[in-house]
DNA sequence: ACTAAGAATTCTGCATACAAAATATTACAT
DNA sequence: ATGTAATATTTTGTATGCAGAATTCTTAGT
């Protein structure tokens, strides 16, 4: 039975970002390193180790002498992070073989579908639709890619939060992931490749208003 | 009279960085943290803290209870990070206002045709040739990519030392920096990040062969 | 001489300690 | 009451300490 061996930088970084999902953090908050280190049960060390990981992917800033504090929230960050993804997922579903996505289309249609049904809680939503595109973009050889847009994608783990209790997003983005698996499904990689930025730029759109202004 | 006051990881970072490009580390070397810390004058906090920071950049890897060392190159990755880069750039260069890239390009038009005259080492080129983009590029509003670009970009510099020594690869980039600026003063947008594009897939060839194989 | 077990050493990962910077509080003058 | 200077407190940034894992060295046995 494994035990727990990884570094605890890493389980600290999981662990902020699920609360961050969970909303338990306002941006811009200040964040008190011996505070949160208590709460976590571990010292400032692995935590600052965290906390400059998360600075790095854009979750956190850091001000010389006063410490970290989680980045404010803007919809120009959003938009330009929407840009950014948008490139990279697409770039990464030109990369990929075709036939392998041809194989995977049924499952990504299916899950799709099987989108809304799921009358989980938001949280277990966000990180199925996570699941989605991990898998829409699995058949990546470049690795690079596939952890760069890991990490772009935590920075924007700060939004997330913002879509709660509103399903109609949610299913809007089930009907367009259903368009990009079809489009995969008939082989046509162009096609899926555009319905996927258009989702991205959607989903941007969906999300804006909810970015409380600066 | 403003004093050096920046936090010391990130100075030992660019230290590193600076190393790496003198060709001072050899690539999948292991790194002793002590003497390391010892040899450049802080104690091993500051320094895990930049090692960290430069493994999330993908300059090194880390192992839990074998610590860091800096990541093997391949062929396979240094493309992976020129297909990154790429679409990075291009997009960048696709957002920027075409009249700024219009004032710019006498001055970018300059600075490529003075490249190869510029006797200096050729870490000091390389330099240069950062800085020629960084100015392609100064014209993006997306400033979450540029800082995306620059932190990708430094996951590259385990590669640029293996040039040292041939000059005939940077004045082929000079020879493309001319074009992209050319097609900037024409206006012409779509052609420069064209240009570009190749610009990026042409200097990954030239790097290739220089790359020992696995 | 070669292998394997085990001891000794080295090194990492995490915790704690300390100094300096930043922030909060108090005292006082206006 | 308001602003300000002096002081106390908090908090970060860096250094040091320590336990355990990984590695190297030693040596006994074949």
């Amino acid at each position: 039975m494994g035990i727990e061996r990884r570094p605890l930088r890493e389980q600290i970084r999981e662990e902020l970002l699920l609360r961050l999902d969970r909303g338990d953090f306002a941006a811009g908050t200040d964040i008190n390193e011996a505070a949160l280190a208590a709460e976590l049960g571990v010292s400032r060390t692995p935590l600052r180790e965290a906390l400059i990981t998360l600075a790095g992917e854009g979750v956190l800033e850091s001000n010389q002498g006063r410490g970290f504090r989680f980045a404010p929230v803007s919809r120009k960050e959003f938009r330009e992070l929407c840009e950014i993804v948008a490139a990279l997922e697409t770039l990464a579903l030109r990369l990929s073989d075709p036939a392998y996505l041809r194989r995977v289309a049924p499952e990504l249609l299916a899950l799709a579908r099987g989108f809304p049904d799921a009358v989980a809680e938001r949280q277990v939503i966000e990180r199925h639709d996570d699941e989605w595109h991990d898998l829409l973009l699995s058949g990546c050889p470049n690795e690079r890619l596939l952890d760069l847009i890991t990490s772009v994608k935590a920075g924007m783990r700060r939004y997330t939060h913002l879509l709660a209790g509103d399903d109609a997003p949610l299913e809007r983005a089930a009907a367009e992931h259903c368009r990009i698996a079809e489009h995969l499904a008939e082989g046509d990689l162009p096609a899926a490749a555009e319905a996927l930025r258009d989702n991205w730029v959607n989903g941007m759109e969906r999300m804006l208003s909810r970015i409380p202004a600066p």
